[in-house]
DNA sequence: TAGTCTTATCGTATATTTGCGATATAAGAT
DNA sequence: ATCTTATATCGCAAATATACGATAAGACTA
């Protein structure tokens, strides 16, 4: 592969792509519906539900936390996720702005 | 790894990891963002507009062709992409249902 | 027919992701 | 102090993704 070329995108695409490649595994996306869920932030309770062992799930947690779509804080002995309801905003303005302003005027499109 | 283990999600959050995944590249993203912009459907006018070569833009166009982003038919010599407004109007929907159904009650979220 | 132009596919090198067990870390309990 | 419980991190193996050059395939042109 020699280099990674993504560097030469403009910043808003690497930004949408970032966010899309955190929601890109079904185990992440099950880790967002059960963060939406519960009204308290959940911890080793999402392993549980998950068919995978707990580093992994960790690991999928620490990638959506570095990502920004969700947030963690510790509780004792236990770790605590929420949703960060914000990026999630962001995202969905971002793709809306990418798409539906267009929308309108491209409903001629030829295939 | 031994074995993938994404089957064992069910099939909604598999749909909406692929979508996902389809727009986790911003080479990808950078594509969808020029056939929004254009009514007539696009060829290897992308390949000019993207820091890759004609061979890795192709493999992308491939991409989200397969997942049902973009669409795409044989005119003459040369390839016309389209964006496949229905689906993204999909995951769009899919996304919302996911999380904003669920907003309001989460707003005193913990974390 | 031969030549050209456009796009897709193949083969390959490298990078990244996914997954798990083992181990570390940190807090609470005995 | 030791044990338990919960979570994060390390190290490794296997799978996927990314990128490119080379080549194939298809359609128009001379």
């Amino acid at each position: 592969m020699a280099i990674h070329k993504k560097e030469e995108f403009t910043h808003k695409e690497q930004d949408l792509a970032n966010f899309a490649k955190a929601m890109s595994h079904p185990a992440r996306i099950a880790i967002l519906k059960v963060l939406a869920q519960r009204n308290e932030c959940i911890c080793g309770e999402i392993v549980e539900l998950l068919p995978l062992a707990q580093s992994t799930v960790s690991q999928h947690l620490k990638e959506l936390k570095t990502a920004g779509l969700i947030t963690g804080t510790i509780d004792g002995p236990r770790s605590c996720y929420c949703i960060n309801w914000k990026a999630f905003e962001k995202f969905n303005g971002e793709l809306n702005f990418l798409f539906n302003a267009l929308k309108v005027k491209n409903e001629k499109a030829c295939c």
